[in-house]
Order: C-alpha cells, then sequence, then structure tokens
DNA sequence: CTGAAAGCGCTTACAG
DNA sequence: CTGAAAGCGCTTACAG
C-alpha cells in the first residue's frame, strides 16, 4: 500500500505538499496539484485514517451506544441504526457500535481511549446512568429520546406528547368520545423509556382538555397477553376509537378486527413507517419518522464537532463557552390509511 | 489525558517499559511493574488506540457489512448485531458499521484506508458482489450465510437444509403427510438470500424421500397477502401439516388457526428466538440461533487474524500458505410449544 | 506557493 | 531486565 510518501516521490514534491492536497486545506498551485492527484491515481493512494486521526486527534468516528434489553422491544432499532450510520458517512464519519451490557463503562473506555469523537444515545431512558460519563467527558453526546432532563447533551426526538394530541384529534373530528388508549406494557414503562410515557400524556391531556373519556390500557407484547387485552375491547360496541402504541399489536390488530367483525370503531395509533409501509394496515397511523430523528441527531452532533476546540488541544485555558443544548421536537404526521382493495388491485 | 510519556516520568522508568506493562508482552521485573501499575492507576492512563494501531498496523476493529433493503426483512437483524459486537468486543475488536448503499464502495474504502482488520457479512446472497474485493483484500472476511461459492472467506449459518429435514421429520413422525410449505415471497428469493432457498430445499428433499406430498407457497409479507395466501389453507381440511419460513407470519399465524377453528392442523416452522421466546406460540419452532452464528462467526474470523501476517507486514516472499476455508453449519434444534394455558396461569 | 522539521502516542527490534 | 532510537503515516505551524 502506498504511502505519502510514495506519492510525494511519484509526484516530486514534500509530503506537506501532498498533505495539502489530500486535506484541500491549503492552497496548490494547480499544476502542482494535478501532479499530485496522478500520482495518487496511479499509485491508488488513500490516506492512512489511523495516521490521519493520531496526527489530528479526530478520528472520525461516532460511538453508537445501545444496550442489550430494550431492543426486543423495538424490531425498528435497525432502522435508526442504519440511518445514523448513513448520515455519518455522509459526512465522513464512521459509525462504531457500544452495545455492551455495560454501556457506562464502554462509554467510559471510549473516552480514556480516544476511539470517537462523539456519542449517539439510542433507547435512552429517564435518569439514564448513561449520561453522567458524558457530562463529565470531553466529548459532545446527542439523545435520541428526550429525558426530563438533558442536560449537558444535545436531543431529538418525535414529539410523542404532539402525537398523542394528534391521535385524539384525529378521533375528536369524527365526533368520537370514548376511547381506549392500548399503550406499552407496564414493564416498559417501569424502564423509564421516555415515549411511552410521552405519548400516554398527549392522549389524556388532550382527551381531558377536550372533555373526552379515555381509558388506557398496558397490554403485553405477546400472543396471549394481546389477545387477553384486546379482545374485550373489540367486543364491546360501546368504544368509539382505539388508540394505539405498542407495535407488537399492528400486525395482529387487523385480524382481530376481522375476527370480531368490527366496524364502527375508529382506530389510529403510533407505529413505525416501515410497518405502515408494507402491511396495508387498515387503519391510519402517525410516523415515527426514524430517518428524521438520525438525520437530526448526527447533524447536531456534527455542529458540537466544528465547534469544539479540535480534540484534545485547547482545554486548558478559559471555559470553553459551550452554546446552549438543545432539545429538539419533530412534529408527527399521520400516514393515510392503506386500503386493501386497492393493495390487492395494484397486485 | 495522560500520555505514555507521563507514565513513565511518573514511574521513573522509560516509555518502553511502561509500553512492556500495558502490552504485557514483555518480562517487567516485579518492582518495576509495580511502580508502572501505581502511576497508571495515579494518572488513569489508558493507551490511545489510535497510537497503538498505527504502531502496530492492527485496528482492532471489524467492519460489519449489511446493506439496507433486506433489513426490512429481517427485524432480527438486530440480534446478530448485538451478538456479533458483544463477541467482538470480547475479543477486545470494535465493531464499525459498514451500512450503505454502496457496500462494494464500503468495503474498497475500509481496505484502502486501513480502517478494519476484517470484515463480518450479514445478509449474504448467491453470488455477492461484496466478495469479490474481499478475495483480493488483503484483510480476511467471514459470511454469516452460505452462498454456493464461498471461496477465500470463511462462511457459518445455520444448516437451512437440515432445518428443512428436522420440519418434514416431525411431519413424519406424526404420520402426516400432505404438507403446505409456506415460505418467504418470490421477491426475496430473487434476491438470491441463501437462507430461503436452504430451507425450501430441505423441506421438498426430505418429503420426497419419505415420500411425502408437498406443495411451496411462497407467501408475501404484508397483511393482505398473507391473509390471502393462507386462509385457504387453514380452510382446506385435507392439509395435515403446515411448515413455514416466513417471519411475518409467526405473529398473525395464532390468530388465524383461532379464527379459522384450525383442530386437526400441525404447524411447524423456523424463526427467530426472540419471537419463540415472547410470543407463546401455539406450535413448535426452530431455532434460527443468531447468537450462535455470530459467536462463531467472530472466532472464525479472530483465528484468521492470529495467523496473519500481522497487518500489512509481511506481505511479500512466499504466499501465506491460507489455511483452507471453512463453511460451517450449525445443528438446528426444535423448540418446545409455549403453552397458552401455562403462559395464562403463570400471569 | 513549497518544503524541512517537529510532533501526534504508541511499539519494537536492538543494545547493553 | 531496561532504555535509546527509530518508525508507524500522517498534519501543521513555521520559514523561506
Amino acid at each position: 500500500m502506498a504511502t505519502i510518501a510514495d506519492v510525494a516521490k511519484e509526484a516530486r514534491v514534500s509530503r506537506s505538499t501532498v498533505s495539502s492536497v489530500m486535506t484541500g486545506r491549503k492552497y496548490v498551485a494547480p499544476e502542482t496539484r494535478q501532479r499530485v492527484e496522478k500520482a495518487v491515481r496511479k499509485l491508488r493512494y488513500t490516506v492512512n485514517s489511523g495516521a490521519r486521526a493520531l496526527a489530528t486527534s479526530r478520528t472520525m468516528t461516532l460511538g453508537l451506544v445501545f444496550s442489550f434489553r430494550q431492543s426486543r422491544f423495538v424490531p425498528s432499532a435497525s432502522t435508526y441504526v442504519v440511518a445514523l450510520a448513513q448520515y455519518a458517512r455522509a459526512a465522513g464519519y464512521r459509525l462504531t457500535l457500544l452495545t455492551g451490557d455495560d454501556s457506562v463503562g464502554e462509554i467510559e473506555r471510549a473516552l480514556a481511549a480516544k476511539t470517537v469523537d462523539g456519542f449517539i444515545l439510542m433507547e435512552v431512558v429517564e435518569d439514564d446512568p448513561r449520561l453522567e460519563p458524558l457530562r463529565r467527558g470531553t466529548v459532545p453526546a446527542v439523545l435520541v429520546g428526550l429525558p426530563e432532563d438533558s442536560a449537558g447533551v444535545d436531543a431529538v426526538d418525535l414529539d410523542y406528547v404532539a402525537a398523542g394530541r394528534l391521535a385524539v384529534d384525529r378521533v375528536h373530528a369524527q365526533g368520537r368520545h370514548r376511547v381506549a388508549m392500548i399503550g406499552w406494557p407496564g414493564s416498559l414503562r417501569r424502564t423509564g423509556a421516555t415515549y411511552a410515557l410521552r405519548f400516554r400524556r398527549g392522549v389524556e391531556g388532550r382527551a381531558r382538555e377536550l372533555g373526552m373519556d379515555v381509558t388506557t390500557f398496558e397490554c403485553e407484547v405477546d400472543q396471549h397477553g394481546i389477545q387477553e387485552c384486546l379482545t374485550p375491547i373489540l367486543q364491546d360496541p360501546s368504544w368509539e376509537a382505539l388508540v394505539f402504541h405498542n407495535d407488537a399489536i399492528v400486525p395482529i390488530l387487523p385480524i382481530l378486527l376481522l375476527r370480531e367483525n368490527v366496524e364502527n370503531l375508529q382506530v389510529i395509533g403510533l407505529c413505525p413507517p416501515e410497518m405502515a409501509r408494507e402491511q396495508w394496515l387498515p387503519f391510519e397511523t402517525i410516523d415515527t419518522k426514524p430517518e428524521e430523528s438520525a438525520g437530526i441527531a448526527v447533524q447536531m452532533l456534527l455542529q458540537r464537532l466544528a465547534e469544539a476546540p479540535s480534540g484534545a488541544r485547547g482545554q486548558s485555558g478559559s471555559s470553553p463557552e459551550v452554546r446552549p443544548f438543545e432539545r429538539v421536537l419533530i412534529e408527527p404526521t399521520l400516514t393515510a390509511m392503506s386500503e386493501w382493495g386497492n393493495a390487492a388491485e395494484e397486485g
């Protein structure tokens, strides 16, 4: 593999000049630049990113932190991961996986060994223990999720409260009144998963404002729990609407609606867009917008990195005068109902 | 942040000696070693992994290659990812995500910029274009998946053929004869996804050996397609058994069985263990064993790395005399049926 | 506009 | 058993 020295020799310039061409940070005379570029092509030269990292004290790597347990509740986790990787790469950053059981330890080690320039945290919970090392740490972090206290880091997520309100507004617009809200299991709520609580708060709050009648059910994610929770609701015609936020019921609900011959129940809920896209669901859904969250997360992190005093340097002297940390709420939108009939015809 | 020089000064030894202690590759007198260790603790020193990588030409990073499109069919993708990261980390390796649309380009860039010591490929298809750069490349790779031709790399996967045979044997053991096989959509088969073809081959082959009567249905993954495919089968009592390999139908099948009052149909299929674990499925399943695949994949890759002539060096001279490449098949096992009744009682 | 030199933080023969 | 020196492949002030 060619090194910068090989290129310099081939182009009959100094290594500095080759470097200037590669980084693009310095003007190089067109004629010289062309000689260098030609040599680069001829030798198939690529900058060794490790060496560059050492020289610049920028690893161009972001650490993606997510833990094991919750991911079974989030089959759409890979959507976030892929989107994050995509955006990071578009900006020249790699994504490295920090997914051990001991996330806090992972973060501390990554900080100490300087393997990453920044962190992205998924599956954020209230009082997330991972925030502590990050707040002391020397590199920026961004949360996908919105705990009450996100001091010291930027955070982005769907506006789950607004999503809950939107769902209720849809119901209200149909003149319906009596609403069953199907949420995640209590076990998930107890982990402190921020979205579970926020959606529910939106639903219940808006219902109260509109004088509507909401009852919340926490529904397990297994076959048995789902049947047990939903069947009585679907069999009781006094329910006028069903609002849900529980991915596990999504593929099953359509069949249950058919089985119970439910005809006059309005159904609307939050679900990952890939589900809505592929499933031809017979009801409206609200998009969780994972790609948007990912895009904004990466963007906020890059922004911090651009402002930071380049790596480990400049850490002495006057305190860096940090820009206030952000909390970005993504506005939820409705996805139109898929028409089963159309689906069949379109083939 | 402390550097090796700080530690050397604090311990009143040379940097070489500190390095010897940190790497553990050289004997250091106990008394000296203790001084060094004390200094390390005092200064909270951690080796800068980038600098070490440059010096050793080992990045201690593995590239995880998977593309966008198929992952929507594989909600269990994150199980593999997490397991791979876990095993890699246990061996001191990081995992970096190579998930762009242009996987081949990602691989070539990673090779050129020397960002990884090895590659792990997921979602392998027949004639996978990613294999070409890897075969020329200078670092080892392992496939999770078994294309016909895996020359030049190690490969591991569940023995899907055996899984298909196992399913049929279970059916045969019950004295049943007429079998409906529900597979993945034709669109997935056409991508060349290796598992889709292999399971089917196992089912059909074994059925032929046993003189059984199998009909294969390729079932779409959306609500409409699933209903359309399954309903007629469930309504036709002449089917004695249903063998499936299509994750999308798993959560829906139990309800359909209830709805159609199916009583005498034996059901068995392949599905990710987390589904079986959480869903209380009313039928037997065969475990896809993602953790085992991940473990063996990492292990095979580390084995290659251990044998390799340490990074970019030693690439000249006699050709490296590679050990034959392996194809590891993981034996499938049955997961007992969850009893709905028990589930309810255990609460 | 270009180059010589120092430095990023390590490791590893090689002497002693 | 320990240390001085060279080197991994870059970048970046600093001269000129």
